[in-house]
DNA sequence: TGATATATCTCGAGT
DNA sequence: ACTCGAGGTATATCA
């Protein structure tokens, strides 16, 4: 197989598997990584086959899509070849993604500092709305931005919205917690340098404050 | 299909391809996405079959790794179920990622500005190493952020380098130079908003420059 | 082992 | 069509 695209790249002769989708897309696996082909051409694209000019020649797979990207493969021996038309499938259902997050910090904004109470949730700025925006026991406004992992794009981020918020007179001036379930040491360090707090916050206790079976009040 | 680990997830009852590869790993496919399974267990990890209860009752695949992520699939019915040995695979070789280009680049400063000389390659800043750190004929500091591909977050990494090593007297003034094979408008734009400079590098004749066939001297 | 940067990131949502 | 953000990101490199 050769790929020219964004990168060129080369497999050498081996047994794979070739997987051909129902959506056109093609990937090749070797007998290790679950999740990762060796090689792939993403939807939408176009298979060509073509045989080989001489006689009893090999077939060739031409994949290519819009962009230009191509993958060639030579099929040099056919060991196995089934197909199944799969229908449409009815998708994956996730629980425990950011915004679950987000909902459980704005339900107990005091585990992000004591005295602290939502303003408001998905705050809106010119560049896009804020997580959170509460206020602090002495009445001065806090910026949350909620991630689950707390890496130095989530600070440059919360960086870009104080620096508008505190242009709002009505605001400012605005300070800003960085809440995430873990935070990068980098991260922690742009953001003490940026006068920007760190919270650490347990998704597992959240939710059992939340958890009726286990509220008191 | 239900997932158990860092997040929680299920997958209703349809007809999906399961993959099950030397490695031990597994990973459930729908018709579409050449790349991503709808859900999977990296290696390593343990698959174990078992049977409900009831006579002729369905398979039970329960897959564990040693964190104690867990999937567990009800094979409510096999339309087909092939076995092959791949072997080992010779891997995928690779050409034209960004460390070919900071290689290439360190070893020509010189194709970035007349001039340039190289200091030190990862040069290293409270916040992570700059790519590349320079000399100009003029004596003056120069860092250098290499990307494939010119886009925003690139500048702002290389402002937050500028920022921090402006602060060391021994270099100060630093100014900064984005290099890549191609630059988004909207991070150049930025990058001239910052003062710093766009170079737009061509990796083949790099390459050629590197290439002793090819070299005059 | 932990932290950091890259990736043909992929993928989905929103503009 | 493009941008932005999340991801069970995965993966390689380097301290």
């Amino acid at each position: 197989m050769d790929y020219t695209g964004r990168l060129t790249a080369h497999l050498p002769s081996a047994l794979r598997l070739i997987l051909v989708k129902a959506d056109g897309s093609v990937s090749i696996h070797a007998d290790d990584r679950a999740y990762k082909p060796l090689n792939w051409m993403s939807p939408p694209c176009v298979l060509r086959e073509e045989r080989e000019e001489a006689a009893g020649g090999r077939r060739i797979w031409t994949v290519t899509d819009k962009s230009g990207d191509t993958l060639r493969i030579v099929l040099e021996d056919v060991v196995h070849d089934s197909a199944h038309e799969l229908g449409r499938d009815p998708g994956l259902e996730k629980d425990g993604v950011e915004a679950h997050l987000q909902e459980l910090l704005a339900d107990h904004p005091e585990s992000l500092g004591s005295g602290l109470s939502l303003v408001r949730r998905e705050y809106p700025t010119a560049i896009g709305p804020v997580d959170l925006l509460c206020r602090d026991a002495q009445g001065g406004s806090v910026a949350v931005e909620v991630k689950r992992r707390g890496e130095i794009d989530g600070v440059e981020q919360l960086t870009r919205y104080l620096q508008l918020l505190n242009r709002d007179p009505r605001l400012a001036p605005v300070r800003g917690i960085f809440a995430a379930q873990q935070i990068k040491p980098q991260a922690r360090t742009l953001a003490a340098d940026r006068g920007i707090g760190c919270v650490t916050v347990d998704y597992n206790a959240l939710r059992g404050m939340d958890d009726p079976r286990t509220r008191l009040f």
